[in-house]
DNA sequence: ACCACCATGTAAGTTGTTACATGATTTG
DNA sequence: CAAATCATGTAACAACTTACATGGTGGT
């Protein structure tokens, strides 16, 4: 699943134009790119010359011109194998381990402040992710599963996160009683 | 935390070849680059530009020469300011979250399979980081915090797949079952 | 004979980031 | 009057990947 796949399931959707997709990826949990500019607006053309999307410009009165962007049915088609593919399991960056890895350059109270900050990160983090799950503006409805599995992967991103949270503070506690 | 400070960490336990940081980083999870030459050359090259490491040549009779590189004070030194820096939580890319989230375009036992597909890595992928937290060869253990560090961080991934484990089979069983 | 391992490195390409450029409009 | 928002795009750079090049050794 790359930016070009992301790019097509939003447009699966419902159209979008370059900004509105730029804002959704940057702002979302689940789409994880950074949302630049530069990347989004190329994968929109490589999309559009490859005949997988195409555009209408939309005219605003006092407001830039848009270009809304939509998936026809051969998109539709190379989203659905991209979708097909085989999923894996993705053990990505913690560097917050990494950076726990090497703590014997470190001493316990600067081991403990890093526990401490990561904690409290994790807990605004977790009441943030719990706020958009209630909220659940932005989220496609279209039948009963596509709902069901959007509350799921919020969940999903909470779960990962208590667990996270919990193991630090067992660290934590462990590291500031000495028991090692 | 980005290559140069994983090979710096890694320098910190002890001295390495370009080879041997090959093979480590490719094979830990933790470390999570795919390990490959042209980086990691090309980092020990900048590091030792830079006066971070140096290295001494290894001849070996029947087998090509090492260059073996060690860190030095100001290495460590710089090792350390990374390993202080402000920890945050990264929420990272989980592309099978985003293969679910366009599965509109899916059939049900199309969405079953994959989750059946991705329960079954998760569950090899488990038994893997198992193994290998049972077996602990090439974990660094100066100290007692550092051994108890590097078992929590195995843990870690463990307490992480397994959350994923249960989150799946049980977005299985109610796509199944129909209990949306 | 072929493949994998050891060991260093380079070339060519893709992907991703930050920052810039433009220019009207709205908000503090 | 500075700033953020809307909207498109480009330039320059950094990071990362795959594949190639060399060449001896050891296993099947």
């Amino acid at each position: 699943m790359d930016l070009h796949s992301t790019i097509l399931g939003l447009l699966s959707w419902k159209p979008f134009s370059g900004y509105d997709l730029k804002g959704i990826i940057s702002d979302s949990n689940l789409f994880y790119w950074s949302g630049n500019n530069n990347q989004i607006y190329k994968v929109l053309l490589e999309l559009q010359r490859d005949g997988l999307v195409s555009f209408e410009v939309q005219q605003q009165q006092s407001l830039p011109a848009k270009k809304i962007y939509s998936i026809n049915d051969q998109g539709r088609a190379v989203l659905r194998q991209s979708l097909l593919q085989k999923p894996q399991v993705s053990d990505w960056p913690k560097s917050f381990l990494i950076q726990l890895a090497w703590s014997d350059c470190l001493t316990d109270d600067e081991v403990l402040d890093l526990l401490n900050f990561y904690e409290q990160e994790l807990i605004s983090h977790l009441s943030l992710l719990q706020g958009e799950a209630e909220r659940r503006e932005n989220s496609p409805h279209r039948t009963a599963r596509e709902a069901y599995l959007w509350r799921r992967i919020a969940d999903n991103f909470i779960l990962a996160t208590q667990t996270e949270l919990q193991w630090t503070s067992e660290t934590r506690k462990a590291i500031s009683e000495g028991n090692l």
